[in-house]
DNA sequence: GTGTGTGCAAAAGGTTTGCAAGAAA
DNA sequence: TTTCTTGCAAACCTTTTGCACACAC
């Protein structure tokens, strides 16, 4: 459980000022026990409920994408109209459940370690994100 | 170099009637020598360029949904606000460039197989994509 | 003829932007 | 007091929908 004073530490020393939007975010955010998935509306939505106070959806987007900037966010990348967030930001991979639409992380060892034998010339690999699609067996995709 | 009559009989074949429109599509996704990544507005506007004729975006989205189903095109899955398609439909994967929003498919010899060794319990497997996000090396993400 | 497909315009949904007012430094 | 941040509404872009007309069978 971080305390407020270590949020605004946090923001502070990556160039952020610790405003009472922002270190609402993060308490929501970084005091789960677990990571967990989402996205901005949802994010939007949990605030409401949990603090009983709306923050402007365009605060919560200039929040989450200056948070993903900072490296405390990682966006998903999914077949979709919407960007899914994950407060897991540590090298990991998902998988998606096109019957319920669920993000579910995947365990250090259900799968492999991904291997790139050739990179494209003059570039850095910047992530590598496995996406597995799963659904029930009787589902025409 | 496919004829008219080939596409006529792809489509027939697969349940979908054989419209101007939709062989008009065909004519541009599969009449290439080389595949390649689209969203549905590039290939309105390849439409419009190549046959110099304007085919409404609603039907355009309806084709490629309807190809897409068919199992004629992939969908893959990146950061953005957009979808991307693939005339490419074999398993592959790929690299994203963030520099430029490049998509570029990963030969067989780049990769090795991504091995999953526990799936979700009682779902089956639909897909498999890695995207490899590249940029140049001197690049804040 | 019957059912399917097309095209237009309008609507929807997520995200971004401009700008004035407010808060942090 | 200067700079950054917030909040609102409007704008934007991609995608979907409703419906009348046209086409394939």
């Amino acid at each position: 459980m971080n305390l407020n004073a270590d949020f605004v530490e946090k923001l502070r020393s990556s160039g952020l000022r610790p405003t009472k939007q922002r270190l609402k975010i993060c308490d929501v955010l970084f005091n789960s026990e677990k990571t967990f998935h989402f996205t901005v509306n949802d994010l939007s939505k949990i605030i409401i409920e949990k603090l009983n106070e709306k923050i402007s959806l365009a605060t919560v987007y200039n929040t989450v994408h200056a948070f993903k900037k900072k490296g405390y966010l990682k966006e998903i990348s999914i077949n979709s109209d919407k960007s899914y967030f994950d407060t897991n930001t540590s090298i990991h991979h998902h998988f998606y459940d096109e019957d319920t639409n669920q993000l579910i992380d995947c365990d250090k060892d259900d799968i492999e370690n991904v291997n790139i034998k050739k990179n494209v010339t003059g570039k850095k690999i910047n992530s590598i994100e496995v996406l597995i699609k799963v659904a029930k067996d009787n589902q025409n995709q």
